[in-house]
DNA sequence: CGTGACATTGACCAGCTTCAAAAATCGTGG
DNA sequence: CCACGATTTTTGAAGCTGGTCAATGTCACG
């Protein structure tokens, strides 16, 4: 899921037509003033399912995940968070999925009320939010047509594809993993074997290199064609 | 339900609550006054993929679908949309999905332009359509679990109960389906032969009823329990 | 009635899961 | 720094769910 698009630094709003003017700052900077820096470690919990949605955080560093659970133990992981994105603005009243650190974790936290207060006095806030939202929405339903449609395969293509793209400015082959396997393998509906089997067929093929600090992706293009994604 | 053609003047949405009831007049209502009612036959496009968002719309009477489909054909459907549901509000700048008639469909067409123009001056306005994509995402994430960690029967029992809860109002016991096997098996990433057979199954069970007009709900509970239940 | 779209049913089997176990890696303490 | 246990990942074998292909049945509508 494309999800970690917008990095910190960026100042423009997405819409730009609806936001014709120029170099605005970014309206999350309103935020700011009422920020707190916290820190959460690997595996901890950011916040459960069904608890008040008292704030929301800005991810600073690390990633983090949001996971939905069945009785049974049956997990879904929603969304892999990075820094710039936010966390739990999604979710109105109580929050309807867990967000746990996948890897230890960097947070800016701010207060919901203070959040919901400014997006009333200023419109550029609410449009962000509503901006933040759609992305969010948009990434959804790609996921939505991966879960429901696409094979194997093209599950990981797909995934290793995304992961790329969301990682491109950082290094040039590597594509860094920092969730496990499970993790994996619960974000694209399949089980761990698989992962491991169709990422060794990859390897096999020579199309991916699986090292221990992550993925080295060898034929962008095989890669591409095999995730089945004509948009983009 | 006869939504949006009386003009009441909107009553203060309290933030933070989530209020995406149908029924009490709301910050939509801002809209109406540049509306246009519109008719599409049944199986005709009201937007597709790409398509500038130059507006969007609410559902007076009829079935909506929207869809995703691959190069090679298969197809995801999103999401089903209602009497009172508006579409083609998440989608920022161009829409990424294509909807599509399920019946004959009556709507009430608004510029996207003044759709944001009074969100940017009428902060309840705003408010109202973040709550609807925040409803609409939670509602995403459950398809999302359906689609990934559910089985074939739990996905049919969940569908059903979706369907029961949206038209608990019209009739007791018979829950009406306008859209066929083909679009229920691409919501459910399934093929229509196994809809079909375990249509035929919970029926066989006792469970359900399946009529011309729709599908009978014998047993909710046992229905409920299926949704969720385990496969063993 | 005849026709076409849609739904159901059956037979087969491929892809994926499950169960099991080995291999690799991580982490911790001596 | 190494050894050892725990966790994670990989690999193998077997089985099952659900998909595919094909045929039949049903209904709406001219």
């Amino acid at each position: 899921m494309r999800v970690g698009m917008q990095s910190v630094q960026q100042t423009q709003n997405s819409p730009g037509v609806l936001n014709p003017g120029r170099t605005a700052p970014d309206a999350l900077n309103l935020l700011e003033q009422f920020g707190r820096t916290v820190n959460v470690l690997r595996r901890r919990e950011i916040y459960r399912l069904g608890e008040p949605t008292e704030f929301c955080w800005r991810i600073v560093a690390g990633c983090v995940r949001t996971v939905t659970l069945m009785d049974d133990g049956r997990r879904q992981v929603g969304e892999f968070l990075w820094p710039g994105d936010l966390l739990g603005m999604d979710d109105l009243g109580a929050h309807d999925s867990d967000a746990e650190a996948v890897t230890h974790v960097t947070l800016r936290r701010y207060p919901r009320r203070m959040v919901e207060a400014l997006a009333q006095s200023h419109p550029a806030l609410a449009l962000r939010l509503r901006a933040m939202a759609a992305a969010k929405l948009r990434d959804v339903r790609q996921q939505m047509i991966l879960l429901g449609r696409k094979t194997a395969r093209e599950k990981i293509a797909s995934f290793l594809v995304d992961m790329d793209r969301r990682s491109t400015a950082t290094s040039c082959q590597l594509v860094e993993l920092p969730m496990n396997r499970a993790d994996i393998a619960d974000h694209l509906g399949m089980s761990v074997e698989t992962v491991s089997r169709l990422l060794a067929q990859l390897q096999h093929g020579g199309i991916v290199a699986v090292l221990r600090s992550g993925i080295e992706l060898c034929d962008r293009v095989a890669l591409r064609d095999l995730a089945c994604e004509s948009r983009h």
